[in-house]
DNA sequence: CGACCGCTGTACCGTTCAGTACAACGATCG
DNA sequence: CGATCGTTGTACTGAACGGTACAGCGGTCG
């Protein structure tokens, strides 16, 4: 039970069943997505679901993975903040996803933050998550002060938690109001506030 | 069905009802939360549950209120935002809670938003009590710019839009990250972005 | 005092849930 | 060709779910 995929069949089987589940969760929360709506909507049946995850709750935590890898994908340019400019470029990146037509989409994993935040198990799987995507600002801002453009005493961890934090909020607030305006504004302070730490150049 | 109460001790049962559904429902989220839980919990027996309330959802409505009444009345300083100073004091308000014994708390309506922000009913109860909680804020900025502390091209409602979207991403990660650091970072900065716009004084 | 009505207790219903049991498929390899 | 093993289909179980039915309580007021 709970045996790893080892042939392309089996790995696309429980691929599958991630997607759907990821999908079904983020829509509906995950204790309202049954895993009969989960297998019913990917085709797969109860023994595949069995075979791979032991219980709900391990593909709860094969879904926050999936989340982290999705959210990356979405942003490339995450992984090439080497100037001001770029961190510019990585906010638009973000603002375009909003503007696509399925509307303001909320952090997927800010969702599960909200509904299992409290859950001893799945709590610090999300602050993992939360802080893989966070460490990449950081270096971003890491690469920026090696370079001369960060004040050497600003502290790239902590702003790089700001940034993600504003995120957060102006995504969550431009979901429940079905409007990008609070995200566009917050993500402006947060650039702003980055800024601020901008060496003087010469 | 669903009536409203009427004499005293109607009121203090549904109004056990909510409180327990209210302290459940954050803790373990809506889905997770059943009415025998909830009736367990205040020692109500379904009846009487069914004889205020059309049913799960509905009760769901009174919860988000409640969250709303509770949120306000805990930051009784948002009344009273006249000054710069108030603002500050405001936050401090906001953080002595989150120093409390109860650790970093989320936002019930921030986790609510992330469970349900998709459902077609309650994305709009949750939106219109994030406004009425922004409108306090709307209305301090409105006061210092009539008082001259702000700058007349500023925009309340905006302005206090982003505050509110950096509140909630800030409760957010703090909670998952069980640690109030983000939360006190980024109060900081939704704080001095508003101060970008304070009149100069004569 | 008796009809009314807001409130409460309890037993019950059909459905859905997570999880289990078990047999069988099919490719690979000795 | 037959044993093995990753994989899959189907039928099932006991518990928990939201919701209903209905009788009975206990004040108030005509």
């Amino acid at each position: 039970m709970a045996t790893q995929a080892t042939t392309d069949q089996g790995k696309r089987t429980r691929d599958s069943i991630v997607d759907a589940a990821a999908q079904l969760m983020y829509t509906n929360g995950v204790a309202a997505t049954s895993l009969d709506k989960i297998l019913a909507a990917c085709g797969a049946g109860k023994s595949q679901m069995y075979h791979y995850f032991k219980n709900k709750n391990q593909m709860v935590e094969a879904v926050i993975e999936r989340y982290l890898e999705t959210i990356l994908a979405n942003q490339p340019q995450i992984y090439d903040l080497d100037s001001w400019e770029k961190f510019d470029l990585w906010v638009e990146q973000l603002l375009d996803i909003q503007r696509g037509p399925d509307g303001p989409i909320a952090c997927p994993l800010g969702n599960l933050a909200g509904e299992l935040g409290d859950d001893e198990k799945i709590a610090p799987l999300l602050d993992k998550a939360y802080r893989e995507w966070e460490s990449h600002l950081a270096r971003g801002l890491e690469t920026l002060r090696d370079n001369g453009l960060l004040n050497a005493d600003a502290d790239p961890g902590r702003l790089a938690q700001s940034t993600l934090a504003c995120l957060q909020g102006g995504l969550l607030l431009a979901h429940v109001r079905r409007d990008i305006t609070p995200l566009v504004d917050i993500l402006a302070i947060a650039i702003a506030n980055l800024r601020l730490h901008a060496r003087p150049q010469a």
